[in-house]
DNA sequence: GTGGCTTACTTAAAGCTTTAAGTAGCGCGA
DNA sequence: TCGCGCTACTTAAAGCTTTAAGTAAGCCAC
């Protein structure tokens, strides 16, 4: 059957037609009942003007197929499809070509500062390419970690990014981890130098005269805490750096605050041991340090130095400032994305691998030269 | 044709049956070139279980339609289902269902306390019902704050929620918004109470003696500016205080830092003009200005009273600790998802409206009595 | 006057799920 | 032996787009 022969051979043939487009067209085009106008199909188009919805959607698309239409029927299928603002409807193209242009992204927290950092990364890459991301934030909580990456797969995302969250390998979409745990098979990961940063932070205390180092670690959960802790550890012996086993503890708690950072200094003043530097696993626990030594009577950085980490946008800003190991966060979640994306575009093949980045040491206000006392207590020694 | 019926009547006929099928299981379920499993679908799981798609679809949707299957039949559906880690396509649904669960959010940024803060409310809320959500920070890009409320409709979004974001009102689906810019009809917006967020402020500083006072506005372009603004000046009235034409400025630039704070407040001071206290537009300026007054050689709180705005994580962990005006960020975000879920399931022509909330007075350190020297000048008159 | 080319489209299937409506076969009662 | 009702499913259409393959009509050439 051709409606168009008919219609150009028998104008009875051509009135029953529009009779019948007419009658669908009430169908379609009214104002449903919730009051917002239902969005114009392919099909509805080619009622319209007509034609078939393949070749709407050829000439539309601008698909090869469309040399074949003469140039005034192409314009009059553009001039309608803007008449009707018609847009191509997203999930059923994705339906058909299997791609979603879409990515999902694990998160602990995206309100934290560390977190939106490397989300700004990501987000740039992403929207710049084309993608959409889904962002969940997982707060640690274990079931979460199971079941979101369970959910973004059902809604088709191409890839994952997984931000300091731990994933299996087993996924059936390519997956790429910020600051990731551990070597995971076919993931690829984005990690900081630990190593070069445990050397610019401690270098920097040596040289000011530093040799009593308290440290904060991260919590269990955090996939850098042990890479990082190692790392300080190696190196300060290589600086023979003493640090006692007491004045080293670890962040508790599961919500990013600088709260976590006072308790655990208090807990390193409560040990009693005399230290003058202390080397935090974040800037929010610096800040929360910083605090917990002054109420204690101890001033920054005439009494004690304090190094942070990560540098997020109000280390700058505090006061004093804040001296830290700068991660470079944004262009962390910017090499994520784009990673992942070359993942999908590419030779989906391409091996997965571990890219690192480095680490910059930001001084500023809160680390000074070793103290009058401690510098009198090495000279009586 | 009834295939399960000719199986059972004649086994030739079902050998033919079964070939046929393992032949079309070659074509589907084997791995593809590219590495991954392609997803079981329903009609391959009813091609293993010699069934149809529709069985399949209402048994493992528990739907009404399944009563009629026995528990035996319902049993090895189930079992397939989970042995080929059968999971519906989210976008064949969508498509029939016209339901995406899928909101969109507008953000200038999701990166900075303000964004961040917002953000968790509306996700923490939206992830609880089983919705997802597409983000996009337009850094106030006019091109941009256009063309992503059409990109996100076009994906389907069943709702979008604009925080501090101007919006046309003509949008195809339920918009809510954030400190949203003016009475936009249709848009329901949830804002604070500027009037009460400014009585709070000004009566704690008019109650610590101050009578000269300096305010930085937002910049042109962020929609509290205004109310806030005028919600100031009125209060200013009603207490007699002064705020000399000079002593007003607004933060420059489209990146939030504290930069701006500082930059603005070097403004104020070059007036020459003298106040003794500072009420600024945000946290991150509140912030910038202390370090300006610092170093131009007047202390905070002792010289000049400051008080911000948001209460952003860093503000009580600043030195000194910030007063400032607590906007409940998060609870706005939740409260503007909650309102936008709130029209796609129940009536959806519930009336646009304006949900107010009320700011809260966080005193700290950065207000005091009004110094010494203004006490005297004060006395001398 | 028929074969073949061109023009301007159309047809049909695929992508996957859901739902109302249909039906084959069987058992039972009249 | 017909009809009814039940069981256990199946069928077909809808939701919207894309694509390869098909084709009606007209015209030209031989």
């Amino acid at each position: 059957m051709c409606r168009q022969r008919r219609r150009r051979l028998s104008p009875p043939g051509r009135w029953a037609r529009l009779w019948f487009v007419s009658s669908k067209k009430q169908n379609k085009s009214l104002p449903r009942q919730n009051g917002s106008e239902k969005k114009p199909t392919l099909r509805f188009l080619a009622e319209q003007l007509d034609l078939t919805p393949a070749t709407i959607s050829m000439v539309v698309n601008r698909a090869p197929g469309a040399k074949a239409i003469p140039k005034h029927t192409q314009r009059r299928v553009l001039d309608a499809a803007k008449r009707f603002h018609y847009r191509p409807n997203f999930f059923a193209r994705s339906l058909l070509r299997q791609r979603t242009f879409t990515i999902g992204v694990l998160i602990p927290e995206i309100s934290d500062g560390y977190g939106a950092q490397v989300m700004r990364g990501i987000e740039d890459h992403l929207l710049q390419a084309g993608y959409f991301y889904f962002v969940v934030s997982h707060h640690h909580r274990p079931d979460l970690i199971c079941e979101y990456p369970r959910l973004l797969l059902d809604r088709s995302v191409e890839g994952l990014i997984a931000v300091d969250t731990p994933m299996e390998a087993s996924m059936q979409v390519p997956v790429v981890s910020v600051s990731g745990h551990g070597r995971v098979k076919g993931i690829t990961n984005v990690v900081l130098h630990h190593g070069l940063a445990a050397k610019l932070a401690l270098e920097h205390l040596a040289t000011l005269g530093h040799r009593r180092l308290a440290v904060i670690k991260g919590q269990e959960f955090s996939s850098d805490t042990e890479a990082r802790w190692n790392a300080i550890r190696r190196e300060a012996r290589r600086l023979s750096l003493e640090i006692d086993h007491d004045l080293v503890v670890a962040l508790q708690g599961d919500t990013p605050s600088s709260h976590l950072g006072q308790e655990a200094t208090e807990k390193l003043l409560a040990s009693g041991k005399p230290f003058t530097a202390l080397f935090t696993f974040n800037d929010l626990a610096a800040i929360g340090a910083i605090r917990a030594l002054r109420l204690a009577g101890r001033s920054v950085p005439e009494d004690v130095s304090v190094i942070g980490f990560d540098d997020i946008p109000s280390a700058e800003f505090h006061n004093p400032p804040l001296t830290t190991v700068r991660q470079p966060l944004a262009t962390m979640g910017e090499m994520a994305a784009a990673s992942l994306l070359s993942c999908l575009t590419e030779n989906r093949q391409k091996r997965a691998r571990v890219i690192y980045v480095d680490p910059q040491l930001v001084v500023r206000g809160t680390t000074a030269r070793v103290g009058v006392r401690e510098i009198e207590r090495k000279r009586a020694r």
